[in-house]
Formats: structure tokens, sequence, C-alpha cells
DNA sequence: AATTCGGGGGC
DNA sequence: GCCCCAGAATT
């Protein structure tokens, strides 16, 4: 059964290799590692203009690793999941200055490295060097848990761990790249997360999901979402088109992005409400007493929370300092920086 | 072991 | 609205 399954991917892959990546037949660690670090979590359509932005930037990982940090906040900006962006500078700088600016070509090398896990290592390391480790991620255990019919939770550590065995266990060895790509392929191509395509799928006679009508109930996620509210006031004084930005620091979403002076509250508040919050008064000075004109509010969803937030522009002080923590910015400094979506949405008018 | 980290796209 | 995406780090 598991001889059938590898040969089933690999005959497929044969076929139906037209699946067009930017990485794809590349040889280079330092391409391969960004992609994949660009592609955790991310569709490969969404991650593809920010690579091909990446490598005309930094060609080498020497470059990446000389880069200002805020440059390449900047470049990564709208991706999501910064601490990705933060591990991946503090890995090219790893590379840069402990390896000579060679890439590790090792299994264990390469899963030192920050942001490198058990998914990204394994690609890498089949990838670049044909090292035989399977890769895991969402693709591979679909595929897995319908074709050998398992309902274990795939979000648990039994789940992880009976499936990376398996995943191993099916492995060719000498194949482990071309394997490894041709797995994921065929999990985004035919056994999809939604309507697969069993009909056409070479796999289905010996399918335990499908055989059993079970291809909509596995894989099992054990875990539900839970999303909390969230409301942010921003707070813009009239200062002609300096602005007052910080960069978020704080055990929180959109670390080592910036953002204007703001009021957070667990639920909505009215204008008046807010004008008399001690926050504000802290934030906008003595000579802002008046919110002079408000955006509509704007959400933003994320994973486990959703952003509801107005820009107010608040007045009649025009000249007043930063608040404490803050500092000023011209426009063409603000074109430097990086900020989450809402406020870059808010920029552009 | 559970939680948290964005943003986009499909249905 | 809900789920998923070439997952990893932190708590």
């Amino acid at each position: 059964m598991k001889q059938f399954f590898t040969a089933g991917i690999l005959a497929w892959n044969e076929l139906h290799n037209d699946r067009s990546m930017p990485w794809k037949k590349e040889k280079d660690p330092y391409r391969i590692w960004l992609s994949e670090i660009i592609l955790q979590q991310t569709r490969v359509e969404q991650g593809r203009p920010y690579y091909e932005r990446f490598i005309a930037a930094y060609p080498a990982i020497t470059d990446l690793a000389a880069a200002p940090d805020e440059e390449v906040f900047r470049l990564w900006q709208g991706l999501g999941y910064y601490a990705r962006c933060k591990n991946m500078l503090a890995a090219a700088r790893t590379v840069a200055q402990q390896h000579q600016g060679r890439f590790p070509d090792t299994y264990e090398g390469i899963t030192a490295l920050k942001g490198v896990g058990a998914y990204t290592a394994a690609a890498i390391a089949s990838f670049a060097y044909n090292l035989p480790h399977a890769v895991l991620d969402g693709n591979v255990y679909r595929v897995l848990a319908r074709f050998f019919g398992i309902d274990t939770p795939t979000d648990t550590t039994a789940g992880k761990k009976l499936f990376t065995q398996l995943a191993q266990d099916v492995l060719p060895g000498q194949q482990a790249g071309t394997y490894n790509q041709a797995i994921m392929d065929f999990g985004a191509v035919v056994c999809k997360p939604q309507t697969p395509l069993c009909k056409s799928c070479r796999l289905s006679s010996q399918c335990e999901a499908f055989q059993k009508g079970l291809t909509d109930l596995v894989p099992v996620k054990s875990k539900k979402l839970r999303i909390k509210k969230r409301y942010f006031y921003y707070l813009l004084s009239g200062n002609g088109s300096l602005r007052y930005v910080r960069k978020r620091t704080g055990k929180d979403i959109w670390q080592n992005l910036h953002e204007f002076p703001m009021i957070e509250t667990p639920a909505p508040v009215t204008d008046a409400e807010l004008l008399s919050l001690p926050a504000f008064r802290a934030l906008a000075g003595p000579g802002n007493i008046r919110i002079e004109s408000a955006s509509p509010e704007k959400k933003q969803q994320l994973t486990h929370q959703t952003i509801h937030a107005r820009f107010l522009r608040i007045g009649p002080e025009t000249e007043v300092l930063p608040p404490e923590g803050f500092r000023a910015v011209s426009a063409a400094e603000l074109d430097r920086l990086a900020f989450p979506k809402i406020i870059v949405d808010f920029l552009k008018g």
C-alpha cells in the first residue's frame, strides 16, 4: 500500500509537474530558503511577488544580511506574520557572520537557523541537497490522512508524531526532492481541501477516504478558533504632512511595524467618551480638545482577532510636540517605514 | 499542550 | 461567516 502510494505520487508528477514556481529546479539554497520562509502559511500566488522583489533587492544572502532592518521590514510589509521577517534577518546574519556566507548543507545546520522548523528544514535539505527528509505541510497532512484513512487530529502532538513517521515511511529516499515537491503539488492540485478531484485521481482505487466516502471528514483538526474584537482609535493632530509614529514592540500583533498615537478600547466608544479618557488627554496634549473629522470604521480580520479602527483628526492645536515615545516623521520617511495593512490603506487614502 | 502570530482567497 | 494556505515560536 505504501509502495503504491509513493509510486502513484511520482507517476502523477511525471505527467503533471507543470505547476510553475519561481524556485522549481532551483538549487541555490539561499533562494530555496527565502521562498520557503515567504511561503510559510502563505499561498504561492500571494508570496510570489514578494519573492521576486527580495531576490531583486538581495541577490545573495550576504546582501540581505547587510541590509538595514527597516528596509527589509518595508519590503515585507503586507505579507503578514512579521516574526518571519525578523527571524529571516537573524538567520541571514548568522549565515553571513558565522558560516562565511555559505548556507549550511546539513539538516542539523539548516534547522538551527531562526525561523526554520521541521517543514522548512526538510524542504531545504531535500530541494537543495536531495537529503532524505520528508516535508510535512498542510498538503501532506491532507493527502496522507485521506489515502491512509487517518482521523487522528493533525493539530495534536500525537497527530504530528504519527504523520511525521508516516511521511518519512513513504518517502523514496533517493528522490526526496522530487517527491517532496510532487506530494505538495498533488495536494494543491488534485487532493484539494474542497472538492478534491477524486474521479481523475490515480490513487482513488486504494484511497481509504475515497472508498469510504470520507474525503470531507479527513483530515481532522481538533481546535476551534476564538476570535476577539479590538477597537483602535488612531489620533492624527493637524501638523501639516508630519505624522507622529512609533514602532510596536510589545508582545502583541504587528511587532516591528509602526503606528500613530492610538487608544485601544475593548468595546466601541463614542467620540465624547473618547475625549474624556485620560489616555486621550495624555496623547493629544492640552491644545487638542475635539475631534475635527473622523474616518468611517475600517475592519481588519486577523487569525484570532478582528480589528475595528477609526482614524480621527484632532484639534484645534496645530503646533504640538510628539507624545511620549513618538517621533515626528515626514511624508518621505513614512514611505520607508513598515505599517500594518489597515494603516497602509488609510495612508493611500 | 495550547496559544499566537497576517493577510488573502475560495465557497 | 468559516476554512485553508509549501508553519514556527512562545507560553
